[in-house]
Order: structure tokens, then C-alpha cells, then sequence
DNA sequence: CGGCGTCAAGCTATC
DNA sequence: GATAGCTTGACGCCG
């Protein structure tokens, strides 16, 4: 059986966990805690609009707090905003709705430069104390690899060495295919070095397949879910998107083709898995696939 | 006041 | 050897 969910936003309340600022405008304090407080309202609705229509996964906006890890963030975010975030995931437990959050392209912890692999991990770590306040044992960080540095092998190695120390971090960690650089089995293999689960992405994975068909991608990265020693085990996830013919191969349309959703129905068979729908309409491409909105 | 270009960060692909 | 594009909203500047 699947479950579905989408990221970031709500269009049709609308609300939205993703408003930022720009770096300069961290200078007002007030403002920033006023722009926190709108991302956590939207959060606040965008369960309740959830949980209203049966939808049971959503993903947080990266700029839930905007700029957290950055030196010039103006004051203590945890201390001004714990309470609310701990409020927030008791509600989401309550509610049945399992939170994840996706740290983008810029976050490089397996890169050579000290400095943008440190950059990375203090990312990581705003997001672990959100999921710690949080509270909820399945949410997930979900994230790509990064770049391959012309030495696969070697930036594999790199990459496990730098994230095992982050045992933290570890606790919510997935790694998920990307449509250029790794394929599902170069990310199941450096996932299970670090003994944490792998996201198969269907559309990066059609892209980039490196031989497997999806079935195959599905049948390597589900069983990454098991439990493991003091943890109990957690529902797989997915993602899954369509291709903007206008656009760029690995550009996101609007919503979800029916031949791409019924390859995944197809291939997952009676399997469990929770399914993240990335698409620019957001819930409306739930609607769309027959989720009774 | 509406529209458009720029803004923290890093990589890959493409010319 | 340079640069667009990945994602998205905010804001400054221009008319």
C-alpha cells in the first residue's frame, strides 16, 4: 500500500513552510523571528489541511528557518522556537503525518574543500536539532550525494568517513539517487556502510538507471528500511515526479504523468512504501492521481 | 506600483 | 574557459 505526501507548500489554502530572506535582511532580528513564526503557522494549517484530507507525508521547506546554520543568523532559534517545534511534532503524531526536510544542491559534505564539507555538516545539524524538537522517530532528511570529484571510489570513502562520526544526524539520514552523478546502487552501497537507509527516486532513476530497471532499483532499496539494533522499522520511502516536456531533462512538471505512476504501481506491487509526490502543483498532483482530496 | 534581475552556498554538463 | 541550471521567494531598482 501507498501512502503519498508532497513538499514545502500548499497551494490550495494556500501556506507555505519555505518563505526566506535574503542574507542581508538577517540584520532584523524581528524580522526573522516574524518569518520563522509564518513558516511554523504554515506548517500548523498545512497538518491540519493534511490530516483533513487523508494526505499522511509532507516535507518541510530547507528554509523552515532561514540562513539556521549561517554565522549571521541573528539569535538563538532553538531557545525562541523550541517549544513551538515540539508542539508542532506532538501535533503531527497526533495527526498521523510523518515530516521529512531536504537539504539542497549546495550541501556537500563529501567535497575535498574543508570548508564547504564543514558548511554541510552545520546544516545537518540545524536539521537534527528540528527533527530532536520535533520528536518523531521516522522523519527523515533526505539527500543526494553531491559531486563525484572526477574519483568515485574515493569520494564514496570520503563521503562515509566525513557523515559516520554524525551518529546524530545518522538517526534520520536517507540517501536518495540523483538523475547525473549516482545511481540507486552506488547510494544503497554507501548507505549501507553507514547502516542507513536509500530512497529510490523513479524519475532521477529513469534518467540515470545504471542498468537496473526500476523494479530492480525498488527491489535494492526497500529492504534499507529494516530494523536495525534499538530501532524499530520504518516505512520505506519513494519519490516520485514527472518530466516538464518544455524544460530541461530533470526538470519537475506540473504534475504526475499516469504512465510514470503506473510504472511505480507497477513495480512496487503489494509492497509498502511511503510515496513523495515532487511536483509544482504540489497537493493538486495528489488529486490528480486519484487521491480523493 | 508592476515587472525584472539578483541574491549564500557547489557542482555538472555543455558550449 | 566560461556559464547555465538546479529551487524558490524576497527585494531592490527600473520604468
Amino acid at each position: 500500500m501507498m501512502r503519498l505526501g508532497y513538499p514545502t507548500q500548499n497551494l490550495t489554502i494556500p501556506a507555505s513552510t519555505n518563505r526566506s530572506c535574503r542574507l542581508a535582511g538577517l540584520a532584523d532580528a524581528d524580522k526573522v523571528r516574524a518569518l520563522v513564526r509564518e513558516n511554523l503557522a504554515g506548517l500548523e494549517a498545512i497538518l491540519r489541511w493534511n490530516a483533513g484530507h487523508g494526505v499522511p507525508l509532507f516535507r518541510m521547506g530547507q528554509a523552515l528557518i532561514p540562513f539556521a546554520s549561517h554565522p549571521e543568523f541573528p539569535y538563538d532559534w532553538e531557545d525562541e522556537h523550541g517549544e513551538d517545534l515540539s508542539r508542532l511534532g506532538e501535533l503531527a503524531r497526533t495527526l498521523g503525518i510523518r515530516l521529512s526536510m531536504h537539504p539542497g544542491q549546495y550541501i556537500q559534505p563529501a567535497s575535498p574543500r574543508p570548508g564547504v564539507s564543514e558548511r554541510g555538516l552545520g546544516e545537518f545539524r540545524y536539521v537534527e536539532r528540528i527533527f530532536d524538537l520535533i520528536g518523531s522517530e521516522d522523519s527523515v532528511i533526505v539527500l543526494h550525494m553531491g559531486g563525484a570529484y572526477e574519483d568515485r571510489p574515493t569520494t564514496a570513502t570520503r563521503f562515509v568517513e566525513t557523515m559516520r562520526p554524525e551518529s546524530g544526524v545518522l538517526e534520520y539520514l536517507a540517501l536518495e539517487n540523483d538523475e547525473r552523478v549516482w545511481t540507486v546502487q552506488e547510494i544503497v552501497a554507501t548507505a549501507g556502510a553507514l547502516g542507513i537507509p536509500a530512497i529510490t527516486d523513479a524519475f532521477h532513476h529513469g534518467l540515470d538507471p545504471g542498468g537496473l530497471k526500476l523494479e530492480d532499483a525498488l527491489d535494492l532499496t526497500l529492504p534499507t528500511w529494516g530494523a536495525r539494533p534499538g530501532r524499530s522499522e520504518r516505512r520505506p520511502k519513494l519519490h516520485l515526479s514527472s518530466q516538464d516536456g518544455e524544460k530541461q531533462p530533470g526538470a519537475h512538471a506540473y504534475l504526475v504523468e499516469e504512465a510514470d505512476w503506473l510504472a511505480l504501481v507497477k513495480a512496487l506491487g503489494n509492497r509498502e512504501a511511503d510515496v513523495m509526490i515532487e511536483a509544482k502543483g504540489k497537493e493538486r498532483a495528489l488529486g490528480a492521481l486519484g487521491v480523493d482530496l
